[in-house]
DNA sequence: CGTGTTATTGATAGATCTCAAAGATGGTGG
DNA sequence: CCACCATCTTTGAGATCTATCAATAACACG
């Protein structure tokens, strides 16, 4: 069954962070509130500074968040997998969106306007405060990646980036851990605040290596422990 | 009157963006419950690991926010001025601070213990939602200088950092723009990403141009537009 | 006037980007 | 089923930026 076809799982949206504390009764209110997004693979949800009117929970799929800098440099900020919160700017007053959400997978979103919002909120004001624990744990990711930008080499930021996203979707496969949607080199270099080439040198290396076998948009992480390692500049 | 001593001016908390919306009788309740932390210049009011137990707002003074990797490099994350709040993770149960705020003025902060702020916010939930708001723009500045560490040269960095640093701070003085603190070269480095000795070469690039006036923990902006030129690469 | 901190400056090495080209992969339509 | 095409990836060589190492200089403060 399709990711935009099938129904929301209610049982996995009652189990949401930013709902987290309601009563079986309140989620039902807000389950109710909730508009259906589907969005098909390479489809934007929402562009760059476009006014952020939604706020949206992501039900099945994957979406890719990138900036795009005046000169058009771009930049990865994050991906979004199931169950992850996207555009909470919009609850906290009119404002634009900072960045582009694209799928990268036929996926479905679910959203309520910042005027529902509101009205939720206020009848239940755990929201706000789920919604207050999320940014403040992505402010904090965000400022350790600042922090890796700013004092590591290239290879240490991809081993950091590349571990990451095995926590955050890895798949255990036969021959390892596998970051289980499609990532390219362009994307890893875009995280890590370097060069497509740079990149691919680093793999490439680390293929040698056999920490990891790489394929087209595709890692597989042999042996983490190593990978570590480089992360944490141990001595292998 | 020193900072340490004086008293808190109402006037000016009650104009605190935390508690923009409450009316004047609740915001008697929430002043009544606050805390008095002086910090004397050098000082820290928490350390990188502390418990989060309180969340603050600087009354008087300056606070420089820093961290320490694993490994001893250290980076600036931001300035703490006037009306600023922060340990912000602490109303979102326990945790700890990401960061050392030390003083590097005189200052006064006041600040509540997360058991009274969970208390406030179930009363009056539009704290939660301004928190929401100023973490939220928190969490944009941060991306905003992560995209800037990713895709720009080391000058457009650190002209990005002083007109930032003039913007919140700035103080209008005969030869221009003066930042309203002391701030060393090794602070400039630690904020753009790079080391005290290329920040030092940038700015000595620029007193000889004579966009600014740098002194000893010191700087004055002469010529704002020509910076703008550097930090947007436009054709000077 | 010493002393410690902060800042400047030069020389060098190394990491990373840029430019350039070619190779690999997988999907698509005939 | 195959050839073709767009996209993604690899690789090399050279240029450039920035860090590193090292030494000196300027400044503030007691």
């Amino acid at each position: 069954m399709n990711t935009i076809t099938r129904d929301i799982d209610l049982s996995l949206v009652e189990h949401l962070a930013l709902f987290r504390g309601l009563e079986p009764a309140e989620l039902q209110t807000v389950l109710s509130a909730a508009r259906r997004y589907p969005i098909p693979i390479g489809e934007a949800i929402f562009h760059q500074d476009d006014e952020a009117t939604t706020l949206f929970v992501l039900v099945g799929g994957r979406l890719k968040v990138t900036q795009v800098t005046a000169d058009g440099q771009q930049v990865v900020v994050r991906f979004i997998g199931p169950k992850d919160m996207f555009g909470c700017v919009a609850v906290m007053g009119t404002s634009r969106y900072p960045g582009t959400a694209t799928a990268i997978e036929d996926s479905l979103a679910i959203g309520w306007d910042s005027g529902t919002m509101s009205g939720l909120i206020e009848r239940h004001p755990a929201i706000a405060m789920n919604a207050l624990g999320t940014v403040g744990h992505r402010l904090q990711e965000t400022q350790t990646r600042l922090r890796e930008l700013a004092t590591q080499k290239v290879e240490r930021r991809i081993a950091h980036i590349v571990l990451r996203l095995a926590r955050q979707s890895g798949k255990r496969v036969a021959k390892g851990v596998q970051i289980e949607f499609a990532i390219s080199r362009q994307d890893i270099a875009e995280l890590a605040g370097t060069t497509l080439h740079t990149a691919s040198r680093v793999l490439a290396s680390w293929e040698q290596q056999g920490l990891i076998e790489p394929g087209r948009r595709k890692i597989v992480i042999r042996k983490p422990h190593d990978l570590v390692a480089i992360a944490e500049e141990l001595p292998s």
